[in-house]
RNA sequence: GGGCUCGUAGAUCAGUGGCAGAUCGCUUCCUUCGCAAGGAAGAGGCCCCGGGUUCAAAUCCCGGCGAGUCCA
């Protein structure tokens, strides 16, 4: 760490008279204008300095000192910038959520390849952190959902000037400490109490100096100076063990929390009374939380005790609850009993807004990803709901949220709700009765419910540990829930971590060549061109060819390949595969080129203008479907393909039949207009200004300018074919919808002639349903129902007759030959029918009182023995002897068996030994 | 993306390779001035679909479709 320490001495401080200290407690290195101070300023090396008397000169509302800190930083030549959404996974795979305002702008704008939106910049970033779930509310700072407002600058080293998208520097680590100090003085903060705590930070392969900003015992700001990244032969050994070295990329990273600063300028005794006031109060009404005068101050007093405390976690808060009742010199169980319905609606205000971030900025609940972890948000506010006697629909609380951020969706996000709501309720009641059926059988035994079934309840049904000990309360059972109840289920989900297997035998030849020049973009309806061999890769099967420009598009966005043919005056080659790395394109060939020789390319064509047909209606479906089914529908993936194509859409219900009409009927209204599709290559920053973020369905592509494609009134970053007027794509046709998983639906669609020929395939299988009842084809549907019916009707029918055909032979109209075996008759009988019909006699005769022995040859060689209640004959080892002599086997219960073999040529033979056998199972 | 669980009467679910079952609901009748309740009788099943194993599959195996749930 040591070797960061001159990052430290900034000239700031110096000028400013700061001193640099050792934490006499922590040791920590701090920076401070107090000459006397000894200790860094942060819990639990100091006290909270701020509850009941506030930081700052005024009092802010949440609202309020966002847009304080937005204007002091706008004032500086800082550009403001929208927030970005919550659901991080939508621009980058290695996140799900949105933690901090730098999320906003990895990896692709810290490492260089794309310019900022602005520069330097300072943004209002809402984050959702889950880590800290089980605090939020106890605590009284903890929250899930946060604002992290920050101001960034990028910037380049001189040497590195031109390679990167960004050039110089705006700013470093004196202007940075520098802004918010003058931040702090214009707000009326005492800089003497104000601490710079010396904080090394490392994440995410990048590591630099940073600054924790303490001011009154509260941490209300991180400085972090990202200019290192993770590097095996790097100068610097950090604190996570990795060699890191610097780069030509250097950010500065701070993040100030919008509430710990709200909370600063009010001194209440939780963050949450600060940020969510009226949700409070309207919670507390709505409960009846309600408190004498001397309650509440009990109630106040412990929350100042607490927020004292250096509490991290919640085995801490309950060790704490102890000491802190005994200070306050009340009972400890009388505190919880007053705390903690205040801790469940801190926690259901944050959770709602939490929930209110997450639906509104499109995350649909779902079984995984961010849909997931949203569920997972939800039921535990619903049980927090339920716990403390809350019953204002949850729709309704978190659209109050929703409402105060200035969400535009809102009945979409309550929809979502209310239909996720009522999923839980499904779930709970199913969990529900097989708790009960569980406990019931536990408890008649007199067991405990094992841990097996605990762990099997909640993996594969959903159902918490504390919801079973209720239900099993409540049915006498006993219930053992293990401490480390969680860490269990979580064995079982233990996975072979696979081994990744990198072959890495890049040529370097490879690697030299130049970018491709993409001539499908220039004119995509042309299907030839000429170009140069640059140079050819053997395979193990066929050739890899680089060319210095090329017409063949590379798989990518979820649109195949090219195919196509490369000519030269002697041969011609099949280009079966196309694929780019790193811009340079290879053609996968049947047959080797020669380097150097011109070629004359050509592709097929037909493929080609279906794929394009394809890639245009991939866009004009989605479009649709946002217009039938709600602006939240976001591609969650695509396939194009020759004949269908495919693209799959966050929804959090089923698509009716109904609802996929109408979005083909819109999808073809757009055909029907013949617009033109037209393509641009604006920059980055001018396209997000103008179309948000939903430009990125299939992902965000790097670079300054990027490819936008106008279909009707939809617009998207694409890099694909399409065609020209929507018209070319002749018609759409919606094929099926499946669920790929909760959340997601796939929409299979065809386009153009695959349009028309699937559309063909099925009135075909019409026509010849048709054919095959006789009837025209909308008769269809009534006489295959008719038909159902009558079919039903008959396996009645002949059921019914069976047992009367069953009931005569048993009265002595059958013809069976009748033996006598010992004091009983026995009725043996061949009777080449089904299996059911022999059933059905056998029963009729045993119903009179005498063994029967039937035998079938109609499929195999089969017996039934039915043998009458008080007659000692096994019917089971009856039918094993007989079934053995025609190679089979058999068996059943005493009284009924059934049985048989392939061998029909010994059927009648056997039924010869039938009265021997009886006889010797008799005797036995 | 991966793991696990489930698809049987209108509903909720039993069913351990050998005759398709329970409870509620439904229909009719009895009892009643009437209703609730009670009694009696009855209807209602492509055991999700398709293969396989077997003499025999609701049951075992494989695949598909549908649903639920946990984890990353």
């Amino acid at each position: 760490m040591s070797e960061l320490e001159e990052e430290y001495r900034l000239e700031y401080f110096e000028e400013e008279g700061f001193e640099r200290k050792d934490c006499s407690k922590c040791g920590a290195h701090f920076w401070t204008r107090d000459h006397d101070r000894t200790t860094c300023g942060e819990p639990p090396c100091d006290e909270y300095g701020f509850i009941d008397n506030p930081g700052f000169d005024e009092e802010y509302s949440l609202e309020e000192m966002r847009e304080t800190f937005l204007s002091f930083f706008e004032e500086y030549d800082h550009e403001r910038i929208d927030p970005y959404p919550v659901a991080a996974n939508r621009w980058r795979e290695d996140v799900l959520l949105t933690q901090a305002s730098v999320y906003d702008f990895q990896p692709l704008v810290t490492s260089g390849q794309t310019p900022p939106p602005a520069n330097p910049l300072t943004i209002s970033q809402p984050c959702i952190r889950m880590q800290d779930i089980d605090n939020v509310g106890k605590t009284g700072r903890h929250t899930m959902a946060f604002e992290m407002m920050a101001h960034h600058a990028f910037n380049t080293r001189e040497d590195a000037e031109g390679e990167y998208a960004y050039d110089g520097e705006v700013y470093w680590k004196d202007r940075t400490v520098e802004l918010c100090d003058t931040l702090l003085a214009d707000l009326g903060a005492d800089l003497e109490e104000v601490t710079y705590i010396e904080d090394p930070w490392v994440g995410g392969g990048n590591a630099g100096p940073a600054i924790e900003v303490i001011y009154r015992g509260l941490e209300i700001a991180t400085l972090v100076f990202m200019c290192m990244e993770r590097d095996p032969d790097g100068e610097y050994e950090l604190k996570d063990g990795n060699r890191y070295s610097y780069m030509d990329t250097y950010v500065v990273d701070t993040g100030y929390g919008l509430e710990r600063w709200t909370w600063m300028s009010q001194g209440t005794a939780t963050v949450y009374e600060a940020i969510y006031p009226e949700m409070i109060a309207f919670l507390k009404d709505n409960a009846d939380v309600d408190h004498t005068d001397e309650e509440a101050e009990v109630v106040a007093r412990a929350a100042r005790l607490s927020g004292n405390l250096d509490i991290d976690d919640v085995d801490d808060v309950e060790a704490a609850r102890g000491d802190i009742a005994t200070q306050l010199g009340v009972d400890t169980d009388e505190l919880r009993g007053l705390v903690e319905p205040l801790e469940d609606l801190y926690a259901i205000a944050d959770h709602c807004r939490t929930l209110a971030y997450m639906f509104g900025d499109g995350i649909v609940p779902s079984n995984v990803g961010t849909g997931y972890l949203a569920r997972m948000v939800l039921r535990r506010t619903k049980r927090l709901c339920d716990n403390v006697g809350v019953d204002a629909p949850l729709d309704e609380l978190v659209d109050m949220q929703a409402d105060r951020l200035g969400y535009e969706n809102r009945d979409t996000v309550r929809d979502v709700v209310r239909t996720e709501v009522e999923k839980y309720r499904e779930t709970l009641e199913r969990g529900g009765r097989r708790v009960e059926q569980l406990a019931g059988e536990y408890a008649e035994r007199g067991e405990t419910i094992p841990t097996e079934e605990l762990i099997e309840l909640y993996d594969s049904h959903g159902i918490q540990p504390d919801m079973v000990e209720g239900i099993a309360t409540d049915a006498g059972a006993d219930v053992d829930v293990p401490d480390d109840f969680y860490s269990l289920v979580a064995q079982r989900h233990d996975t072979a971590g696979e081994a990744e297997a990198e072959p890495s035998e890049e040529q370097e030849r490879f690697e030299d060549l130049p970018e491709t020049e993409k001539l499908y973009y220039d004119d995509q309806q042309r299907t030839q061109f000429e170009a140069v061999v640059l140079d050819v890769f053997e395979l193990e099967d066929g050739y890899d060819v680089v060319l210095d420009q090329t017409m063949f598009y590379p798989e990518g966005g979820g649109q195949p390949a090219d195919t196509g043919t490369l000519s030269t005056e002697e041969s011609t080659v099949t280009v079966t595969d196309v694929q780019i790395e790193d811009g340079v394109i290879r053609h996968r060939t049947d047959e080797k080129l020669g380097k150097g020789e011109f070629v004359n390319g050509q592709i097929d064509a037909g493929r080609r203008r279906q794929l394009m047909r394809h890639h245009t209606a991939t866009h004009i479906v989605i479009h649709a479907a946002r217009q039938v089914l709600g602006e939240h529908i976001r591609q969650a993936g695509a396939q194009k393909g020759v004949d269908s194509s495919r693209i799959d859409v966050r929804h959090y219900e089923r698509i009716s039949r109904e609802e996929i009409r109408e979005i083909e009927l819109l999808a073809n209204e757009i055909v029907m207009d013949n617009s033109a599709v037209s393509q641009e290559w604006p920059h980055r920053n001018d396209a997000e200004a103008e179309y948000g973020f939903d430009l990125y369905q299939g992902g965000i592509p790097p670079g300054t300018h990027i490819r936008l494609i106008h279909v009707d009134e939809d617009t998207q970053a694409c890099g694909g074919t399409h065609v020209a007027r929507t018209g070319d794509i002749g018609t759409i046709k919606i094929l099926s919808t499946e669920r790929v998983q909760d959340g997601v639906e796939r929409i299979t669609f065809a386009a153009g002639e695959a349009a028309i020929g699937s559309t063909q395939r099925k009135e075909d299988a019409l026509y010849e349903a048709a054919e095959i009842l006789d009837v025209s084809p909308p008769e269809v549907p009534d006489t295959a129902e008719r038909f159902f019916e009558e079919w039903k009707g008959r396996g009645k029918r002949i059921e019914e007759l069976k047992e009367q055909l069953a009931d005569a032979r048993a009265s002595g109209g059958g013809g069976g030959e009748e033996i006598e075996i010992g004091e009983t008759t026995a009725v043996v009988q061949r009777l080449d029918a089904d299996m059911d019909e022999l059933r059905a006699t056998a029963n009729a005769i045993a119903e009179e009182g005498k063994v029967a022995v039937f035998a079938s040859g109609a499929s195999g060689a089969q017996f039934v023995v039915a043998v009458p209640e008080d007659v000692s004959v096994n019917a089971g080892e009856v039918v094993g002897e007989l079934a053995g002599r025609v190679g089979g086997g058999g068996g059943g219960p005493p009284d009924f068996a059934q049985g048989g073999g392939p061998d029909v040529e010994a059927l009648d033979d056997a039924l010869a030994d039938v009265p021997d056998v009886l006889r010797q199972v008799l005797d036995v």
